[in-house]
DNA sequence: ATGTGACTTTTAGTCCGTA
DNA sequence: TTACGGACTAAAAGTCACA
């Protein structure tokens, strides 16, 4: 179970059908756009805060993104 | 929103429920005691993957940690 | 059996660039 | 607009002694 590309794979499908840029992903969450790339790549390992901001973000609660 | 208290919670609810100590979550979770304590009392802001982990040792999905 | 502070080591997360 | 690398800084991971 690869967590980190599950939670990639709902954070891209998610900014996707909001028609988001990562740029704009990444400044509504307050994170770098470089980051957040990592993160749908599921080559990074995010923290609880850094999760619960792209929920936010998003529209979402923290759990919809680790969902599988 | 104060979601380490959240997951806090969760994780000492759960881990209850199942009547372990938090020496033993901490042993089949890979983690430290006193690290899994810091996450009980919603003092550390833990990872994806240590969400994961926490999660198949209590038996239950990294989201089911992050639920309110 | 758990709470807490003070740590050191490792990695998360930022900022710069190129393509 | 996104992928990716390098160099950096902030914070998480992980450990310990003691209450």
């Amino acid at each position: 179970m690869d967590w980190r590309a599950i939670v990639g794979g709902n954070v891209r499908r998610l900014r996707q059908a909001r028609q988001m840029t990562q740029e704009q992903l990444a400044f509504d969450a307050d994170l770098d756009l470089t980051y957040v790339g990592g993160i749908e790549r599921g080559k990074r390992n995010p923290s609880l805060l850094v999760l619960a901001r792209l929920a936010k973000a998003l529209g979402v609660t923290p759990a919809d993104l680790i969902r599988e």
